[in-house]
DNA sequence: CTGAAAGCGCTAACAA
DNA sequence: TTGTTAGCGCTTTCAG
């Protein structure tokens, strides 16, 4: 059905290692035959089948790409770098979307590893657990052993290449943002419990109130997801608990917008009653009204930082990039005069 | 380096066809043997060569899209439904994107053609250019003669599979919708010329000024683009020509995004002062400020479907789906009364 | 129920 | 400069 190499071996009258020099152009071959090659090519629509080649040069020129859903902005932006890279370099990228579920992570490595890529990148965050991290370890290792290996985008739980942004300090540096502004009683609206991204940016939190020598209030921590309708629902929760927040810090954009949905329902203006902060900086956070203050994620960045480590030889030696992370004051804070 | 079948089969004490049953759970294989390949199987960490299994096979199990963006929430969405589907029925999904280089999106067929993807879809509108549109059907050939397909997500030039949504259709009603509430100076931000959604949407956009009998002015169709860079930019071009319209249809969301923003930077008010209207409605269009009156394009169902047609046998006859688009009011537009 | 062997389409020695 | 041939790793007859 499909020409094959033979068939424009015989319809040019050359032998199939002929037409692969041809094709190939890494070998002297005369004119006349190149050209009759070519032609045959042309005649019979012949693309060389990538599967037989990848047998034998063990290289697929393809790189994988697990992350949570290519939807949330998050992940578009990380892709975009990744995929800017993937042109210059001239290679192909299996998006594999896991929905979060870490079962479904590993079955894609497994599924990656099969395909021979020449590397898997995995982003977001990861649930901390135990057995999840094992898994991904031996996965590592796994790869490692094809000549293949293993980029971790945001997250850094086992020994493998890394790009990591620094959550932590970027979650502390909004919130003594707000701090200095006067807020004392900070809500946080956090991603889901056993997330490592959740984790990280509840430490800054944390660290933060320290540092200004704050109380935590637990009441003020609720849990929501990384998305438009946990923030609106954390901030359900939030009000009907009438904690009475000056300030909400949301664990990512999409959150804080969710939050500012809920709030302006209930008649709550922002910032004039309620300052809210977010965390990326993704697209829609400089178009809600107000604009959205948040910590500057690199995403795209991080995407081809991430194809870069995954590109090189493999037998280049492990290594991790950390990223700096940026406040961007926009109009959703509003300074509070603090009662005694 | 990496395990082969050869390796499971010595380390199991098996043949290489044993091994191959017990993986492929096919064959009827005693219980003894089936442990020992299993236990050899993991021992080893192996998997199975994907590519010397397409070879015997002659599918891949892998689909190819095609799209501008992915960072795009358009395309985000559509992707979402893809690999919804990619999920329920085990597929990989290759997501290349062509960065609105028509050149690109041909090159990326033959590589994927050269996967022996079981499918490629194109996600998008395209260029309207003849020599695209050919060399794109010589490709949609080439793919069916290899048993596999091609299948089109948002347009539909050459004769494939499709599924496409009434642009032309929903452009209209929206203007009529302005129409009906007495705006009358309608401007409308375009797509880049040569592109089929820009000429969809400037189609229905005419067609419903002629059933109001309203005369088209010129001077009100600018070209932008379909990102917020391209609606800011017309807009500001829009208020210098000093045409002063009461409403602008921007080509989708994100311009319609970007128009704000220029509005609101000129002291211009929506809708007070001018209504603004999107396209597809993308999540981003409920978070402005007002939020955006637009047409729901059914995005993640364009995925999902197009993904149901492209995992169809290869004998399959061409099928194309259309899809209903559907007015979303938000608070983007107000009535004006009309002048004598 | 299990093994031997052919061959999928291609590339890379090795000859000529 | 070109052809011949041996596999890459797997599945699938065909025997046993």
């Amino acid at each position: 059905m499909t020409a094959n190499i033979t068939d424009v071996a015989r319809r040019a009258g050359v032998s199939t290692a002929t037409v692969s020099r041809v094709l190939n152009r890494n070998y002297p071959v005369s004119d006349g035959v190149r050209q009759r090659v070519l032609e045959a090519v042309r005649d019979l629509g012949y693309v060389a089948n990538a599967h037989a080649r990848a047998l034998l040069t063990a290289t697929s020129g393809t790189v994988g790409v697990i992350l949570h859903d290519v939807s949330d902005p998050y992940f578009g932006e990380i892709v975009r770098g990744i995929q800017e890279v993937a042109i210059e370099e001239d290679r192909l990228v299996v998006i594999c979307s896991s929905l979060r579920e870490p079962g479904r992570e590993i079955t894609y490595i497994e599924m990656l590893r099969a395909q021979r890529v020449d590397a898997v990148i995995m982003a977001g965050g990861h649930i901390l657990d135990d057995e999840y991290v094992m898994a991904l370890r031996e996965q590592s290792l796994q790869l490692r052993s094809q000549g293949s290996r293993l980029v971790l985008c945001g997250r850094h739980p086992v020994r493998a290449d890394a790009v990591v942004p620094d959550n932590t300090a970027g979650a502390a540096r909004v919130v003594r943002h707000l701090l200095a502004r006067g807020h004392r009683r900070i809500a946080h609206i956090c991603g889901p419990a056993n997330f490592s991204t959740t984790q990280d940016r509840v430490d800054g939190y944390l660290g933060a109130l320290a540092s200004y020598g704050v109380e935590p209030d637990p009441a003020l921590i609720v849990t929501g997801a990384f998305d438009r309708e946990g923030g609106y629902a954390a901030t359900v929760r939030l009000l009907e608990a009438g904690v009475e927040p000056t300030a909400i810090f949301a664990a990512n954009d999409l959150a804080a917008v969710g939050a500012m949905a809920r709030l302006r329902e209930r008649g709550l203006r922002v910032p004039d009653d309620v300052s809210v902060v977010g965390f990326d900086d993704v697209p829609v956070a400089r178009d809600v009204t107000p604009p959205l203050t948040t910590v500057r994620v690199p995403l795209a960045e991080m995407g081809r930082q991430s194809m870069r480590l995954a590109l090189r030889d493999a037998g280049a030696p492990t290594e991790v990039v950390r990223l700096e992370t940026e406040l961007v004051e926009r109009g959703s804070v509003r300074s509070v005069s603090q009662e005694p």
